[in-house]
DNA sequence: GCATTTGATGCCAAAAATCGTATCAATCGA
DNA sequence: TCGATTGATACGATTTTTGGCATCAAATGC
């Protein structure tokens, strides 16, 4: 393709003055000028585009075909100009979430809906990443911020604490201890427990198992699952019972019932992590969003998880 | 717009190998030249689209979108050169073809399915036009081809005879004579007769009237219709008995019954007429399978309605 | 610290595109 | 037939783009 713009738009103005003289004046150009620049993009693309004695011009079917469809490529083009420089200044974007269970159970929609208004350009693009792949995932440029239970502790990495959780009981709703209006984790300590399986469900277990070990008994497993589902569906079909972040609140499951933990005064947190010379502007303005109007404050070690 | 689609090729590329030497190499130039022609294009568009160091080159969240957009654009800048090229030689394009009834309910939709078989990207788009308007549409442009029963005599027309049909009458099924195997236009004298009106059907009365004169009578108007269908349901109620040509056998309607005319020599001709500097390959493409494949014999006076 | 890699910059010559003028040839109207 | 209009063509001057070379500055790896 060895013609420009300007080969195009000429003929587009020309097609609609089919007349040379009038056509280069709109060009602030010559008629020669025009004459040439026509024969040009004819020699060029292979075809008579316009049809021309020295008393009328008219456009070719073909001319017809070409121009209607160069209209279209160069609306494209000048639509990207635009879009670029939309997306460089922040108005534009797509920025790629990740989140896990206990985000997207809890705040995270709320934050989703919050920012979105506030930037409206920006799409949001949420996919469920366990914590442990989230790490790989920045790095890869996968993804742009994720939601995690652990802080990434790296001088790439940039985090902000999220949100805080408290620890609640699941019980299936035939449990005795379901009339009970609160708990604490002793009165379940020789209890069957559905837990978490897999690397998903790791670092939540081993926080787990500190407390309990802290109340001074080891928790019995009776039933593994892989995700916060089949978690609410073993614990409704009487399969054990369950500890999970207070956020479960906001779900539904029936033959739960959800009793707050009166002896454990840990929390769950949950940060948003993204790489630090941060790579989109879209990210930047979620990440400043995230810190000056949803209130999140920096992590620092004395808020992360503890125990 | 101040750049080409040198410059967005070149980012393509560079997007794509992320580093400007090996880039260049592959776009045959030298690594400052595209080092310029990358700034340049990111002075125009006024959005950094790269964001390099000496040891890395990522593309920034702008560059994506915008090139993205381009390659779309530059999409369709190419495809429009192969369609200009296509429309220029017959392959493409699109003929607009005008009809009158006894085309459509004869022979013109069997030209269409054979026609669109030879050239498949030639697209036909059909549109009932009245024969008187069909020369004013041919000058405005608004058809390529119109069939039509008179010839246009003129030097900028051309016209080949498509197709003949014989007179056949329609009656009612419930009439005496739609026992009758065969009739004469004699039999038919005293009967009140349906007849096209309006423009549209001044030829056929003209040319039906004259050989009613031939035949020693003049026809009674008991009803008249705009278009057949009217006719033939005017017919269908008994409102009278009426003439058509022979391709009415090709329309089911309850209520008719066709009878060939044996006295009537005369034939209805059918024309296909154009301009005559053909104006889009397709056109050209059309009339010589018409001259040629469909073996229709180029019109003359001996040829045409008479009578 | 030093050599290597890599992108940015400055400079210059060659090539190409652009612009303007003059002119020609075809066509139309009177 | 003559004049006016209009697109094509030729030529030259100017500007812009391109290609190539040398060099610089920053980052990397040993």
């Amino acid at each position: 393709m060895r013609f420009g713009p300007r080969h195009i738009t000429s003929c587009l103005v020309l097609a609609q003055e089919l007349h040379f003289g009038r056509a280069a004046q709109r060009l602030a150009t010559t008629q020669p000028g025009l004459s040439r620049l026509v024969a040009e993009l004819e020699a060029e693309v292979g075809a008579k585009l316009f049809r021309r004695t020295t008393r009328t011009v008219e456009v070719t079917e073909a001319g017809r075909a070409f121009l209607a469809e160069c209209r279209i490529g160069l609306d494209h083009l000048e639509r990207a100009v635009t879009l670029a420089q939309r997306t460089a200044t922040g108005m534009t974007g797509v920025l790629r979430v990740a989140y896990m269970d206990f985000a997207i159970n809890g705040r995270l929609p709320e934050l989703v809906r919050a920012f979105s208004e506030v930037r409206p350009g920006i799409r949001l693009e949420l996919s469920h990443v366990p914590s442990q792949l989230q790490r790989e995932a920045l790095l890869n440029d996968r993804i742009d911020v994720g939601f995690t239970l652990s802080v990434v502790e790296n001088e790439h990495f940039e985090s902000l604490l999220f949100d805080r959780d408290s620890y609640v009981a699941l019980l299936p709703v035939t449990h005795p201890l379901s009339n009970a209006r609160s708990l604490t984790l002793k009165d379940l300590a020789g209890e069957p427990f559905v837990l978490g399986s897999g690397g998903s469900w790791s670092a939540y277990r081993e926080a787990f198992f500190a407390i309990c070990h802290r109340r001074g008994f080891h928790p019995t497993v009776s039933q593994e699952a892989s995700s916060s589902e089949g978690i609410f569906g073993l614990v409704a079909a009487g399969a054990g019972v369950s500890t999970y972040a207070s956020c479960v609140r906001n779900v539904q499951r029936r033959g739960i019932v959800i009793r707050s933990l009166n002896d454990v005064p840990g929390t769950i947190a949950t940060y948003a992590t993204w790489m630090k010379p941060a790579r989109s502007t879209s990210l930047e303005a979620f990440t400043t969003f995230l810190a000056s109007v949803w209130g999140a404050a920096p992590s620092s070690s004395n808020t992360r998880l503890k125990s």
